[in-house]
DNA sequence: GCCAACGTTGGC
DNA sequence: GCCAACGTTGGC
């Protein structure tokens, strides 16, 4: 089983949103970014577990557990002209961008926010923390997941 | 709102 | 294939 960690910006889609979800799942697209791709591409296994984390709001940090509960499929939303995540680009019969789905499991009982977890030196080396990182989909390790979990 | 970091685009 | 310009991300 791999971990993971998924971005999202709460005023667009939060840990609650997903809970509201019917059988708390969602399709996650809009993902236009090859590396994040290519995880949920190859790598991303249902069953497998995803933090997910709060971006670009005042306390950014993993806020909540889902699990992959689909493995990758084209992302229909590149097709659509009327969406914000549009790619013209992008062939139905040879699609550039796909997503998976993902299953709420549980908020954390407290938000772990970006500021602790870039404090802990047992973190280092975790994606997240990484100067610059932008990835909205980064696999975690075995041991940093734990220790996060551990953290709560 | 600012801006550093990064990915993408496109001219050459 | 290089690289400057540009757009986006996302913390602060």
């Amino acid at each position: 089983m791999a971990y993971w960690l998924i971005k999202s910006e709460p005023e667009e889609f939060s840990i609650d949103d997903l809970r509201a979800c019917p059988r708390g799942t969602e399709h996650w697209d809009g993902v236009r970014n090859y590396q994040a791709r290519n995880y949920m591409r190859d790598e991303m296994k249902k069953g497998d577990q995803i933090f997910f984390y709060h971006s670009n709001c005042k306390a950014p940090g993993i806020v909540g557990i889902a699990r992959v509960a689909r493995e990758a499929y084209p992302d229909h939303t590149a097709f659509d002209p009327e969406d914000p995540h549009y790619d013209a680009k992008s062939d139905p019969q040879k699609p550039t961008w796909c997503m998976v789905d993902v299953k709420f499991v549980r908020t954390l009982r407290r938000n772990i926010t970006l500021a602790e977890l870039k404090a802990d030196p047992a973190l280092e080396g975790l994606a997240l923390v990484r100067k610059g990182n932008r990835l909205s989909v980064m696999p975690v390790s075995e041991d940093h997941w734990k220790h996060i979990l551990d953290m709560e």
